[in-house]
RNA sequence: GCGGGUGUAGCUCAAUGGUAGAGCGUCAGCCUUCCAAGCUGAAUGUUGACGGUUCGAGUCCGUUCACCCGCUCCA
């Protein structure tokens, strides 16, 4: 199953554009990093994706199975703004997480605010080492310091290179490196001159909102072994702001678009609860666009800037929470296999305890459902998260908008058995299960998979879609556009469409040879062509043309919507 | 963010500093009884954008945008 050869990217991209999958957004302007726009068929295959999730998730939850505690699964949908109050945010965490500059250590992973990381600094010689470190280190940091700039105290060091141009005094007492370089910035009060000898007090403490970008490879990280691990400080703007109103004030009237889904749907907990018959375990769904900043857009639609998410709050008691995150997890997986996204190219990935968001920490766990694109190859990139949240964001949101235990669930069934022996109820906040998948890179996991050059056919390259995502249904083909062959090819196209219309396109063209139209149909994956022929005159069947194997076979002509919604899983 | 590469028709690619082309696809007509068949014809480009050098730039130089690859990043 697995190609040996990885599929190309790039033919795969060049197909996308010639046959209307995706394009580059406002590519006439010269394109813009990190957005796409979803051509015809691509629109088709979309939707047809989402409206899968739609109908597995919300319609018919887990296709009609018990859940854990052998009811079946209850889903609710809901549909809730880009926009929200900007406190959801606050709530959320993503304000706080992501509007201050970080610096990152490459070398322990560890990521520090800017304004909360200062920089210890020589005081004249710019090619000095620094340490770095945080709020109330600064004692350990001038231990470190000194032991770096001289290891043979007051000796000029062996390692003291001195670099051409260097001012050197001549007083012993000096080690390498001390220079009196012009344009040195001595802080105000320190009287530093040459031939000084440095005392640990004369080393400057400076902010590393200060501190000049071109000497970050100098630094030491607060706990790297090595030098010049740290990043230059940088502003996480993870969320995309934006202004309400018409005045639009930038600051007082900023909003932002919302980066991820899910929110929307914790801040309507309280609300559906109240409005509608559901009882915990349940869940809330969600599909919908969301909005991240990324730093890096890359791989095609992978990472893109805008994107659309379909997610699942599932909320249940936290007794049960194990239960339902093994439930989901394990069935999320069969959803995207059923899609035909199988074998060796599909995996589901526990995720290491240090890998876990702040939120999972306490949790049952989180796991990735992983496809091997051309891109990763040989590795995975994440289709589908489940993470178990805990009961993290409703506590948040209880103690942001101050309606505290207001927000619990009140749950009639548990607690102690009152006089009249009905149980008594408990107040708790439900723990949370969240699959949440990337409908776009569901999209582009089907392109990939789907792919399939086969040089013994025309086109030399066909979409092997399952056909429940196929953008074209069926296609309709009189062979000949003579005797009669249109019309009946017409009027078979119609009944297909009443029909089957709502779940892509039915197509119909009676131009150009029919190996021509068989070949357009393959790079568009459709599944199966209906040609009608002389003998459909003579004994109305029609001859199927399967796009996988290229066999054809006949069937009587009425027998065409059965054998077409069999085919769709109808 | 850093480094490398690429950018010419819908796609794949040509074009010594000297008139921008081919194949495929697309479209029209004829023909055609099962896999891009055949014949005839048609449309399609500010050569990614801006600036410079030059008598003259797709070609040389600079800037910029986009995409690809490798690092980095991805609460």
């Amino acid at each position: 199953m697995t190609a040996v050869q990885p599929k190309s990217m790039d033919e795969i991209m060049s197909l996308c554009k010639r046959r209307g999958f995706v394009y580059p957004a406002s590519e006439i302007y010269g394109g813009i990093n990190g957005f796409w726009d979803y051509g015809p068929l691509g629109a088709q295959l979309k939707k047809n994706l989402r409206d899968a999730w739609w109908q597995d998730v919300v319609m018919n939850p887990c296709w009609g199975r018990s859940g854990p505690d052998g009811n079946p699964v209850e889903i609710v949908p809901v549909d809730t703004c880009i926009i929200q109050n900007p406190r959801v945010w606050e709530a959320s965490g993503h304000l706080a997480g992501f509007n201050d500059p970080r610096v990152d250590c490459r070398e322990t992973k560890n990521r520090y605010r800017a304004d909360h990381l200062l920089v210890l600094v020589h005081p004249q010689d710019l090619a000095a080492p620094c340490v770095a470190f945080l709020e109330g280190n600064e004692d350990a940091a001038r231990v470190r310091l000194e032991k770096l700039l001289r290891p043979g105290r007051g000796s000029i060091s062996a390692g003291g290179s001195i670099s051409a141009g260097q001012n050197v005094s001549a007083a012993g007492d000096v080690i390498a490196g001390d220079t009196i370089s012009a344009g040195l910035n001595i802080t105000a009060g320190r009287d530093v001159s040459a031939g000084k000898r440095l005392e640990s007090a004369d080393y400057i403490v400076v902010s590393m909102m200060d501190f000049p970008e071109e000497r970050i490879g100098q630094v030491f990280g607060p706990d790297a072994k090595t030098m010049g691990t740290l990043t230059e400080p940088r502003p996480f703007n993870l969320m995309f702001p934006t202004v309400i109103g018409a005045t639009g004030d930038p600051e007082a009237d900023k909003a932002y678009l919302r980066p991820e889904t899910a929110q929307g749907i914790f801040v309507q907990f309280k609300n559906v609860v109240d409005t509608t018959r559901v009882g915990v375990p349940f869940g809330i769904a969600q599909t919908g666009k969301a909005f991240r900043n990324e730093v890096t857009p890359r791989n095609f639609t992978f990472r893109s800037r805008e994107f659309e998410q379909m997610e699942i709050e599932f909320f249940c008691h936290p007794d049960t929470a194990k239960e339902w995150y093994a439930f989901w997890r394990d069935w999320r997986m069969e959803w995207w296999k059923s899609l035909g996204l199988a074998g060796d190219n599909l995996i589901l990935r526990e995720h290491d305890r240090d890998e876990l968001a702040h939120y999972a920490k306490e949790g049952a766990g989180t796991s990735d459902v992983e496809y091997r694109f051309p891109f990763t190859a040989p590795g995975f990139g994440e289709l589908e998260g489940i993470a178990h949240r805990t009961d993290f964001d409703l506590r948040r949101h209880a103690e942001h908008s101050g309606l505290g235990d207001k927000l619990k669930y009140f749950d009639p069934t548990r607690g102690e058995p009152a006089p009249n022996g009905q149980p008594k109820g408990e107040r708790y906040f439900p723990h949370v299960i969240e699959p949440s998948a990337g409908l776009d890179r569901g999209v582009l996991a089907a392109l990939c998979e789907a792919y399939t050059p086969d040089p013994e056919r025309p086109s030399g390259v066909f979409m092997k879609f399952h056909p429940r995502l196929s953008p074209i249904k069926a296609g309709v083909f009189p062979l000949v556009k003579k005797d009669g062959m249109p019309e009946k090819a017409h009027a078979l196209a119609t009944t297909l469409r009443k029909k089957f219309g709502h779940l892509g396109t039915i197509e119909m063209d009676e131009k150009q040879s029919i190996g021509k139209r068989y070949a357009r149909m393959d790079e568009a994956g459709c599944p199966f062509c209906f040609t009608i022929d002389s003998d459909t005159l003579a004994d109305d069947t029609v001859t199927v043309r399967h796009r996988d194997t290229l066999a054809q076979e006949r069937i009587a002509m009425d027998a065409v919507p059965a054998f077409l919604g069999e085919k769709l899983g109808i």
